[in-house]
DNA sequence: GTTATATTTGAACAATTATTCAGATATTCA
DNA sequence: TGAATATCTGAATAATTGTTCAAATATAAC
């Protein structure tokens, strides 16, 4: 039976338990490349902070200026630039100049999505 | 108009300069509860991790014991308890015992929905 | 009961991170 | 050009966090 207990011996001499063989070789088969995961790694993490979430869910609904940011969440202008910087690295918001005044807004519909799907999470 | 530069002067006497009064203001209206805000950080930042995320794939195939994910991610069985745990403590995975053995499995579909979007995101 | 197995728990350590502060850029307006 | 404004940058600090190790539970088999 393949779902039966297993005891591995590697190659450097540690065993390894696996009761379920199959299941590891079958989630090692279809587990998505690391380079994919590291980048899914970075936006849900992005998200996972309160400061960056607020601020993305309030770029959701129109572009914002650093200091209206600010204003907005009670923190230093430069608090709020230095996530913004880590939010357009990740290609998450985009920025607009006019004169003086930098607008954010999201860059990305996932994100989108993904934060659409977190507020039906709470509504309920 | 109501998208000039205006200083505000709050009680505690720091000025707090703001662009766009009517936006921070409609911002701060639409925003949601503290309460959900927090529970929403939990859930993104519980995803915003290699291990975690892996597991709640792995996991979204179907259940799996906790030396299964210590033998498919390559660390301590302690360390996936530990991780687990506050998976459970946010009800996104649940447990059922089958004699000595846990086995795990997600308990929400929001994750799955969650992870999709994920996986849609990584695909293009 | 006793032994073996699967998982959990708590403490400790290393690594990451969010914020502030002070100073640097960049753009506009006189 | 020079002054004023908006934003950025880098260093420093405090707080959070993921992992391991050692020891504790809990269930099953004998």
């Amino acid at each position: 039976m393949s779902t039966r207990k297993v005891t591995l011996v590697e190659e450097d001499g540690c065993s390894v338990r696996v009761v379920h063989m199959d299941r590891v070789e079958r989630a090692k088969d279809e587990a998505i490349p690391e380079r994919d995961l590291d980048r899914l790694v970075l936006v849900y993490k992005a998200l996972g902070d309160p400061t960056r979430l607020k601020m993305a869910m309030a770029l959701n609904r129109g572009e914002m200026c650093v200091c209206d940011l600010a204003a907005l969440l009670d923190i230093s202008e430069s608090a709020v630039s230095h996530q913004l910087r880590r939010l357009k690295d990740l290609s998450l918001v985009k920025n607009r100049r006019d004169g003086q005044v930098l607008y954010y807004s999201l860059d990305d519909e996932h994100v989108a999505d993904l934060i659409q799907i977190g507020l039906d999470y709470v509504k309920e």
